[in-house]
DNA sequence: TCACAAAATGGACAATCGTCCATTTAAATC
DNA sequence: GATTTAAATGGACGATTGTCCATTTTGTGA
């Protein structure tokens, strides 16, 4: 049998970084410590230094794989509806204040590590990259739509809808962040496509996307 | 010459609050340690114990203030604007984005202890406070603005306008938290505006608050 | 000016931090 | 089954953490 020891090995390092993620999203940052890490982990204390070569290259690499779960959850809830920008704008509006992607963990870790950002450069270049990816989506969805409204100025308003819509959804964010048990999902997108059906009522209402005409 | 003593006494106790907002600004929570807080603060090891009985105290109160100093910002704003709805929205949109309020310094200092807010009760209670402060004041605005343009549904209209909006606010935050250079005040302002002119028309335009008719 | 007391000092303290490596364990190869 | 070697162990290490208090400083009132 040959590739058990690899197999071990990576099963060892997957575990580290999922043992910091529940150390974060348990007890915040600062409170992560190597010894809280192995004995989630229940490794040895030697293991951080072993695959990664210290602390801090650990936690970097959790906030990497953090972000990369994020927009693999959003990418392949995209792949499973229609294809016109409404239905895209619904499904990036309804999945990522979905349970799946949205909960009580996955926003500690989130927030946890945002709040490092700004002193980390690492975590900072990970939650750029989520934003990117997503923000280009967001994008091309509303670049279509805007063209089919046959408004002034069609690419401006799409950029525009664009960062409002991205932005109303980090503040759905930080209030579920606040309030985890009063948020109320549905209002959540509620409220966001009464804002999209009065800038582009042949494309939204408040339930969200509409057929095309 | 009386009362100096407390004078002194209480110069000490705002050095130390601030010096350790100093340092969470520039070096994150988890590098905010005793060492570092007395030697920007320049007093003497004992003094946090005998001021606050203890670091953690020291941080709640840092926190507190920080907040405190938030709302007083906004606050002082909207008493030097008109007292229409829609002018109270627009000094509060260009209030919580001008430079006063939102800059380098104060993002890191509110992003820092959002990450930690989680995992501490105290923190949590005073992000909610200036929340909650905040959501009253526009939600009376919209409020009236709602009435005014006669809709259906006017109350749940200005609560949702209130949600979107505020939630809209804290996603701009984030915006200039990950890029404070690149980001752009105009535009953020110029974003919130269009959603609203799309929802009351007949009260704002792309460049803030219209004149009642 | 002196005695009193409140406030500030700074070092001692045990606990914990992250790093590193000599040793042990166990999979892979012969 | 014996040998090789990569992986994992766990304790030693110095540095740093936050707390606390015996001592010193300094403003206040007699």
């Amino acid at each position: 049998m040959t590739g058990r020891r690899q197999e071990i090995r990576e099963r060892n390092r997957l575990s580290l970084i999922e043992a910091v993620l529940d150390s974060v999203a348990e007890k915040g940052i600062s409170e992560t410590s190597v010894s809280e890490i192995i004995q989630r982990a229940e490794l040895s204390r030697g293991m951080i230094h072993l695959h990664f070569g210290g602390k801090d290259n650990l936690v970097n690499e959790a906030a990497r794989y953090s972000s990369e779960q994020y927009y693999n959850g959003i990418y392949a809830l995209l792949e499973t509806t229609g294809q016109t920008g409404q239905e895209h704008i619904e499904m990036i509006v309804r999945g990522d204040l979905g349970e799946t992607i949205l909960n009580k963990k996955s926003v500690s870790i989130w927030y946890a590590f945002r709040g490092e950002a700004r002193n980390r450069a690492a975590i900072a270049a990970f939650s750029d990259t989520r934003d990117a990816k997503l923000r280009n989506l967001v994008f091309n969805a509303f670049a279509r739509i805007a063209k089919e409204a046959e408004i002034e100025h069609p690419n401006q308003v799409a950029r525009d809808a664009t960062h409002g819509t991205l932005a109303m959804l980090e503040g759905m964010w930080t209030d579920y962040l606040l309030h985890p048990d009063s948020f109320d999902r549905t209002e959540a997108i509620r409220i966001i496509f009464r804002f999209l059906s009065s800038m582009f009522p042949n494309h939204f209402d408040l339930g969200g996307a509409l057929s095309p005409k």
